[in-house]
DNA sequence: TTATAAGCGAGACGGTACGTCTCGTCTTGGT
DNA sequence: ACCAAGACGAGACGTACCGTCTCGCTTATAA
């Protein structure tokens, strides 16, 4: 009985997609992500609520695409400036500098609430979790592998350390910090981690 | 006119208190968070919805409360036992036998779902995340602070050092991988990021 | 802010409207209508509650409705087959015939229920009341008019008779007698009243 | 088990008696039957709610109750002026005299709501109805009654005529059109339900 | 060039849970 | 013992959304 084809994309209406990811964002900017709910998100964009149950899951589904869309079309709009990392030789200074701009980031108002929602349900919904850390969060940790590999080639970094474990010694307190909001996340904060891991916490 | 004057706790029902602390924490165990509605809690307790709604803002806080009073219990039948961390002189082994674990709760069904649910709570509504925090984990992370002063003290510990920010290096990306999934969480794992920290990542 | 747009009855499903009507009835007769809840008309009927908030105001509306729809029901089932007053040329006879039917009616069990507790919402509902009498009370009462005229063409009622007030002469202490339980409501009554109103009290 | 031994009284705290049918009219006039609710009136009276569930059955009772007592402290206030029915020889005259007052506290809006409430209540439970025709209504149509027979003895009204239904005829309309609003109340309809009622419909 | 079938906007539907309100009972402490 | 106060178990209220299901209406192939 149950068919279930799924929809034929061919002839996904590109103008209610849009719409779909503005009324999401602006929705979760302006009420929060608790009350973004999907009935909302389809009256605001002007939209039948069956447009976003055919293609979307879940409302947090809907939510992580607009993100990642917002996060395409901004790389887009730069003219794609590689948003590479910073490599001037000094493995300190390049860590203070990308750790600095992360903790701007994570302290950005605009940027946390819907980030701080999409976490808290990836870390209920391993399905989500899954795509959240796939498509925004490896990126970016995988540009540390990067560097990391670079400065341990340039005998900066110890021949045995794994850049895989090494980047979490410097992404995850800060992580830990915004996401449980222990302690206040500063430049300082992220200087001291640097130095820390970098140079380790036991007597020489 | 909205009087709302809080409820008189010296004439609370002991009675109910402990059968909805049962009733939440079986019915998040048996069908998850999400499903473990304020009604569903009333009836499995026997006890009307109005005396949660009297004495808890939210689902969350009742799962909160739940958990620390599921925490004193514990210890009070324990007797009290140590719950101190261990101090044999080698600091890196004190570290893998907590992280270690810390690792292996993590890594428990039984206890994965609930602290899920809540820290996914915590981070989207500061208020229960600062009760998290406060009671439930910055208990723990006191016990690191000692025992990095005590090292500290042996000189183990380069002097300058916050113990503060030395145990974020330490816990943050067990927690990290723990939350996110990015990897898996093994004792493997817990020995680098001890030894990593320790000694750092750069070449003496 | 408050659009509150009224909903499309066209799309409206008969299905529940009917079912909604059963499932009233079946209860107020059965449980009495204080104890004919909302929540259980929807969940006898098998239906949302919203549904029924869609379409009615009150508890008492959707009562009133499903009653007046039951007399429609059985009109249509006879053919539509008089429901007129008799005319048999004797007033008084015809007036006897029709006021003992109406106190059997009125003595009735299965109808006392329900039209009692519309009659009791009509009295401190305006809005209700209004209905009430419109489509259930009046109708019948223009019966009485329409007889009392032919009477009066026929020289047998008094030309300065107002029928509309003679009507309520009639009526009026049979309804008093049931709503107000005073005395008993008897045919020997209704023979009373007939013979009263049409003769007067004083000595000619 | 179930004692359910009846409250002693002699002990009943009149103070309290006083302050709860203040409350109930009070509120009754401001904010309607339907939202006089028994905790309404206890913490309006400064009363515990058992108090109230001590003495009284219902809501409805207490209102009742209330009612008759501000009858009667109005009845001592005036110096018991026996309220009498006129009896100036004319019936006709005394009859549209006394109709015409009645008329006017049907129409006074402070008299309407409680008296509607109390009529419409007792109109589905027969145990308050009782007590409503009982107390309030019966004792005024005897003095119909009185006035009544005093005129079938002066040979105004006719012998066979039973003066408990013959006040029917001339109550019964004004009551019907007040509680069902079917139409206005007025003094001239007063006038006309006397005249007809007195000399009858039919054709002498 | 029409028909035909998909996606679409709209929104009614059967449900579930919400958070509030009131019920009538029970308990506590005060007089 | 009655009382004021109010917590309690119970359960209906009316609202908000859920996810599903028709409805007509474009709109773009395929006959």
């Amino acid at each position: 009985m149950a068919e279930n084809r799924p929809p034929d994309s061919s002839r996904r209406s590109e103008r209610s997609r849009r719409a779909i990811y503005d009324a999401a964002l602006g929705l979760v900017g302006e009420v929060g992500y608790g009350k973004t709910t999907i009935e909302a998100i389809a009256a605001r964009a002007g939209v039948g609520k069956q447009t976003i149950y055919r293609w979307w899951p879940s409302r947090a589904a809907v939510l992580l695409e607009a993100f990642i869309d917002l996060g395409n079309r901004a790389a887009q709009d730069a003219g794609e400036p590689a948003a590479g990392f910073p490599d001037t030789g000094d493995l300190a200074a390049d860590l203070k500098l990308v750790l600095r701009a992360t903790v701007d980031e994570l302290n950005d108002p605009a940027f946390e609430a819907p980030t701080r929602a999409l976490a808290a349900e990836g870390i209920v919904d391993p399905e989500l979790g899954a795509q959240f850390v796939r498509k925004l969060l490896d990126p970016s940790l995988q540009l540390y592998v990067t560097r990391l590999r670079a400065a341990q080639e340039a005998g900066q970094v110890r021949a045995g350390i794994d850049p895989r474990i090494a980047l979490e010694l410097l992404v995850a307190p800060l992580t830990h910090r915004w996401l449980l909001r222990t302690l206040p996340l500063t430049h300082a904060y992220a200087d001291a981690i640097v130095d820390y891991a970098l140079h380790g916490l036991a007597t020489p």
